[in-house]
RNA sequence: GUGGAUAUAGCUCAGUCGGUUAGAGCGCCAGAUUGUGGCUCUGGAGGCCGUGGGUUCGAAUCCCAUUAUUCACCCCA
């Protein structure tokens, strides 16, 4: 926890010309990955890609920064991601880019423009990115987060749906992450509409009593009424109309069938009207996973018109995005331990006349494969075994006159303390 | 965008009613009859008390402003 925009920096003297005021510091909202924890991303990744091989997902890797219109057209005006939350800069062209405040639109840009439907469908991709989005920050919301996401293009089946949620599932499980899942259906297109029609009509009657926010919306995304949380909203919508009794036949059948297949998989979940994801270019299956305390970990779900949307052929797609800080937390806070860094060797020696012996060692060391730290601080022999120790090394083996002459080294084990011949 | 809390050593925090040279634990560095780490003991380094102003003989302490951090709401991952 950083406290104090200062700390850890060493001041100046008071007569430098330089002023402590002049130190930067991190910019809001962000992290400095450090070494000390950089083992647990490490191993989070290493699942992400892991899961994402037996599924049959390549990585896909695109811009950090994108032209702004992709988000504009894609995510849609009104959403607050694109309303409030972009980072958005004009380059010395005078060109509007935007830092990706989400993963899917960019991977959806280079599939038309990069006409991945050629290699042949379902391309089934995946991404593991920084995201940006100007929030205030608060515990799990950060302005740069990272982001693992899935991204399934070509197939409208429901089986489709099923694979990408059984995918995070999966994920999430292995990372030692427990999630509830909750699951909508949105509709398509034209079954969206007329639901969002006949909300509006119902909710006009009872505009006085919707918070100042949600009379805002009536008219440019009544959808999003149905997430607030304020008490009198919330009221409110439990007798608005359901969207379930408004989508058409074919999406009823896409989500039953979903359903169907997750009941067969003992997967748990809840249907819940409510949930309406943010941006617009949601389409029947929505989903989300949230941990105990309400948190959304993950989220996803179809979107069958943003090809199309983006200049391409109208082409199915299901994905979703998973929060990396978000684990972190979940899985800490479930009690999840993460391997720690060791080296193999340390190499010890008793003076400085053993310093090149102890450092062409550890060459020879190296190039087999083998990790190793030799002493590069000028320390005396109990230090660099105290040294040893702290950085967790298994073996340490000490060079001094004696095996300089006889060319004989013996190796401790630094947790049972026994000793044995060293042989390279 | 809205609201609350906090700011003293590298880290976590004490610091009484405003009063001499601002403390502890952990961490770091070094040492404990000189070739072996962890445990114990000893010593050392390290602070413009976030910043600026005000009140006062005197401010880490009281007041104001400011910046930063943090938590919550909104929204989201």
């Amino acid at each position: 926890m950083q406290k104090n925009q200062y700390r850890g920096v060493k001041k100046f003297s008071s007569n430098s010309q330089f002023s402590i005021k002049k130190m930067i510091n991190i910019p809001k909202g962000t992290k400095d990955l450090l070494p000390q924890i950089s083992h647990k991303w490490h191993e989070i990744e290493g699942i992400a890609r892991e899961v994402a091989r037996v599924f049959n997902c390549h990585e896909i890797r695109t811009p950090i920064f994108e032209h702004t219109e992709l988000f504009t057209r894609s995510l849609g005006d009104e959403a607050e991601v694109v309303s409030k939350q972009m980072y958005s800069f004009l380059d010395k062209a005078n060109r509007s880019l935007t830092l990706k405040p989400e993963g899917t639109a960019p991977v959806a840009r280079s599939f038309v423009e990069n006409n991945l439907e050629q290699y042949g469908l379902p391309q089934k991709m995946y991404y593991i990115s920084p995201i940006f989005r100007y929030e205030n920050p608060q515990a799990g919301r950060l302005r740069q987060h990272h982001q693992f996401g899935i991204e399934f293009y070509g197939s409208s089946s429901p089986y489709a749906d099923a694979e990408v949620i059984l995918l995070a599932k999966t994920f999430l499980s292995k990372c030692g992450v427990t999630a509830n899942l909750t699951l909508n259906n949105i509709g398509c297109a034209e079954c969206r509409t007329e639901y969002n029609n006949a909300l509006k009509k119902q909710l006009e009657k009872q505009k006085d009593c919707l918070c100042g926010l949600c009379q805002n919306r009536l008219n440019k995304n009544t959808l999003r009424i149905l997430d607030c949380k304020s008490p009198n909203c919330k009221n409110i919508i439990k007798d608005a109309p359901k969207i379930s009794k408004f989508v058409c036949e074919c999406c009823k059948e896409h989500f039953k069938k979903l359903t169907d297949i997750l009941k067969n998989e003992k997967i748990n979940f809840t249907i819940d009207d409510n949930v309406v994801r943010g941006l617009d270019y949601y389409s029947k299956t929505v989903f989300e996973f949230a941990g105990n305390d309400g948190m959304a970990i993950c989220g996803g779900g179809r979107y069958d018109g943003m090809v199309e949307e983006l200049g391409g052929k109208q082409t199915p797609c299901v994905g979703f995005g998973v929060g990396i800080e978000r684990i972190l937390l979940a899985a800490e806070k479930e009690g999840r331990e993460f391997e720690q860094k060791t080296v193999d060797y340390y190499i010890a020696s008793l003076s400085p006349e053993q310093l090149d012996y102890c450092f062409d060692l550890s060459q020879k060391l190296r190039a087999k494969g083998i990790s190793c730290e030799v002493d590069l601080m000028n320390r005396s022999l109990k230090s660099q075994l105290k040294f040893a120790d702290k950085i967790k090394a298994k073996y340490s083996i000490v060079v001094g006159e004696d095996e300089l002459k006889s060319g004989q080294l013996k190796q401790k084990d630094m947790r049972t303390g026994e000793v044995t011949e060293f042989k390279l």
